[in-house]
DNA sequence: AGGGTTTCTCAGGGAAATCACAGATTTGTG
DNA sequence: CACAAATCTGTGATTTCCCTGAGAAACCCT
């Protein structure tokens, strides 16, 4: 099921409505508290665990709906973990954090069931957005939930990545595509430039932080143009995006 | 019965709106898992065992709709399984599973009845295809599904292994042919090389990712060739198939 | 054995995306 | 209105990703 929460945000529960559960197993505990940050936020119920011992042990009590699940893991190998996970829970879908340089060799077979996989370092957005994907698809929530993203005449299909605004098609690219669903995800809600540094980009990310004012232009050409503008700035606090119409 | 789920994909069901059984069987432990996870994915209801002992057990109890069934297992010889297993269940289809290697003649002869088999390492794409025909045949479930993709102008045909594209037939290799069928049970998803991989491509496949590009752009000369595109690139995120008139 | 076909590796070229930088523009303030 | 701070955007360098030609190896059929 998809409730709208007070503040206005989405989030997924359970078919008996009762939070969706994520354990999350990572050995650097820097990554796990990032993690457990950003996924309770989105109003999930967060385990964590940092190697192979205690995420067997942890799945076994805390019985959750999705796993995140880096494959390098101090204690085991990352496939010997996911054996063990998956004979205490079966149908639970796993979204697996590997080096980006690791990605193929091991990686094979892996996402055949339905799983998925993100690189590190990754964006909390992509991290967020692939768990709700797994979640909906392995029916843990409500499968009536869709995928299609809706401000205005502005829609975003997560799945097919299409982006289109008063039924015109708009192609966009993959940092844009995510920007853009994180501020649709938070609608009429003010985005600070930090806020959207933390969930847009890397958490490696060096740069410059006018990467938001580049990126938040370059939109701006694509949806906006000529059009009644729906993406504001709010000086000195950041952006936000609502119905054209207001 | 044919339903289309919430997100699009298609799975079988029997008559009686009750998901599919299927019965694996075999002594590697990864093998059932990972055709535990893709079958499961399919919408069908697993259950798994690891010697001949073991099969015939969940035979009588489970009452699978179909059976794979590995030919080298630990205990008994896979004749000798397939027997006791026809007892339980006579008229359930079987697809065998084989070393690349073994005697071709004896599992020939077994297939006459409308058994199927595939060698050992397989692919995803081929094990799910073979058995949904399977399936389909036995009329577990509804008949009236047939074996025909259709996106846009272009046509796959899973029995025949026809192609077309506005009625000019395509002759494509085996790979190609199951590249263009994942994409096509897919239509209009965003699917990442990774999934590609480990679905289209055998499970210890170790090569490099980019015969995925490779083959698409194969997949490009004979199916877009000269004509509206119906193979889309998403920069970063993996690759789709639509209709062309969008 | 031999020719045709298929699968796959490798590597070069090219296009697209990302980002830094800097100058232009806007906005709020006194 | 003038100024400063904040934001916007044009330009181009760099990186990343994708495409595809060429050829080697495996396979298949006769």
């Amino acid at each position: 099921m998809t409730t709208i929460s007070p503040q206005g945000r989405t989030e997924l529960l359970r078919p008996d409505g009762s939070p969706v559960r994520v354990l999350v197993v990572d050995d650097e505990q820097s990554i796990t508290e990032l993690l457990s940050m950003a996924l309770r936020y989105e109003g999930w119920r967060i385990r964590s665990a940092g190697d192979g011992q205690g995420a067997v042990q942890a799945a076994r009590e805390f019985r959750p709906d999705a796993v995140v699940l880096d494959m390098m893991l101090p204690d085991m190998d990352g496939l010997a973990v996911l054996g063990r996970l998956r004979r205490e829970l079966p149908d639970v879908p796993v979204l697996f954090l590997t080096a980006k340089d690791a990605v193929e060799d091991r990686i094979a077979g892996l996402t055949a069931g339905g799983d998925d996989y993100v690189t590190k370092p990754f964006s909390l957005e992509e991290v967020v957005a692939r768990l709700r994907g797994l979640i909906r698809r392995s029916g843990a929530a409500d499968r009536r939930s869709d995928s299609v993203l809706v401000v205005g005449d502005l829609t975003l299909d997560e799945d097919s990545h299409e982006v289109s605004r008063g039924g015109d098609n708009i192609h966009l690219t993959a940092t844009e595509f995510e920007l853009l669903r994180f501020l649709m995800r938070n609608p009429r809600r003010v985005l600070s430039k930090a806020q959207i540094l933390d969930r847009v980009w890397s958490y490696d990310f060096g740069g410059q932080a006018n990467v938001v004012e580049l990126y938040i232009s370059y939109l701006r050409r694509k949806i906006d143009a000529g059009r009644e503008p729906m993406i504001h700035t709010r000086r000195g606090a950041g952006y936000l995006i609502k119905p054209a119409v207001s």
